[in-house]
DNA sequence: GTCTATAACCGGATAGAC
DNA sequence: GTCTATCCGGTTATAGAC
């Protein structure tokens, strides 16, 4: 593997930086690898050599904002313990994160979407990032005085997982100034949320409750 | 404007169809413009001069599939009035008519986020095809006997389409034989969807309602 | 307005020498 | 580990024919 060696790994975190500086002031398309690699002071080919694509660089990007995520949200966590604004601080965090990197964001939900492209966050290159994402949301949960049905709370985790994808959708698309309109989304959405996860509980909404569950453990168990 | 003599209209479909064929046959990445033009005997040149880029040739397959799902559900639809029955038409639609294009679909999903990309189906050059697929919803609700409220309304089909993209998302992501997932993930979510529609009049869950109509209300407005 | 042919540019990716 | 040279495909440009 690349950058075992001290100097190796001195020369992939150089490149690193590089791309991600490059992303910031650039966007994805206009910082072209040739780029990358003048500007970092190495071949075109020793990039290629540390990072086998252009995309893997992205799949660093991503790895780094869900460190920085659960560094960020941490003190807070330990402070709150109503589920909003538990929910509140961590998607809030993240978007935080990756403000500076709006424009970047956006094409870099492309691939997002692609099953076969080594960044799709359902695919199995991404399974270790996912796997500590959706963890954060285990601690968002544990850490609250919401009362969960045990049947839901297992699923819960991954569900708050994909709201919080779909927040970061709607944020790309959001250009009011400093993601106001997000932080609106947020403010509402994660109040829904602890809302209809309070509800869970009541008896008319048990079959409708008992049905979703269904569905999701019958989507579990032979995905690709 | 290209394709306005009746050659012309003949060469666009030529080029089209070809288009099409190979996105079938190889997925979008393997199918290069240079082997389009040459499988429909133009120069490459021409194929550039009929579709600006290759991902206006996405553009026309989008428009195909909505047109078609439309024919193709109208019989249907002309029969049932249950709500469930309505909205798992037309999107087993959809997904029948996608289904050749199961490879390609992946990869074309990557453009389908990026909201810079003309073929981001939130952007303003997919808003005419945009329109159209929630017309099509518009229809599934107003054929339908299920009681909606008049607030919800008007912000339903917009949502039921955005649950379509959800469905296709899902499709995009399921290799099980003659997609039969997705076929049973429709079941099950159709039921719930007209089932939490249904429920969306009763009285515990009108401060809810209120609530998630409000953020949709606001989030509308200054969309860029 | 349609179309051909051809050359060129650009950037992601790879091969193989050092 | 690092470099240089090269390939490949999207895209553009040009010049001219019907």
């Amino acid at each position: 593997m690349a950058g075992r060696t001290r100097k190796g790994e001195q020369t992939r975190r150089l490149i690193l930086e590089t791309a991600l500086e490059l992303f910031r002031e650039r966007g994805y398309d206009e910082t072209t690898m040739r780029l990358i690699a003048e500007r970092a002071d190495v071949a075109l080919g020793n990039a290629y050599y540390y990072f086998r694509s252009k995309e893997h660089l992205v799949q660093a990007f991503y790895a780094r904002v869900n460190e920085e995520q659960r560094t960020v949200s941490a003190p807070e966590l330990a402070r709150k313990t109503d589920l909003q604004a538990r929910l509140s601080v961590v998607v809030r965090a993240v978007i935080e994160i990756m403000a500076p990197y709006h424009r970047f964001a956006g094409s870099l939900f492309r691939s997002a979407a692609d099953p076969r492209s080594p960044l799709s966050p359902f695919g199995p290159e991404s399974a270790e990032s996912r796997r500590r994402g959706i963890a954060l949301f285990v601690d968002v949960l544990d850490g609250s005085t919401t009362r969960v049905p045990d049947d839901l709370r297992a699923e819960l985790p991954g569900l708050l997982w994909l709201y919080q994808m779909g927040v970061i959708l709607f944020w790309i698309h959001d250009n009011s100034p400093g993601h106001r309109r997000t932080d609106r989304l947020i403010d509402l959405t994660t109040e829904i949320v602890a809302h209809v996860i309070s509800l869970a509980s009541i008896p008319i909404l048990r079959p409708l409750r008992r049905r979703t569950l269904q569905l999701l453990a019958e989507l579990r168990g032979d995905e690709p």
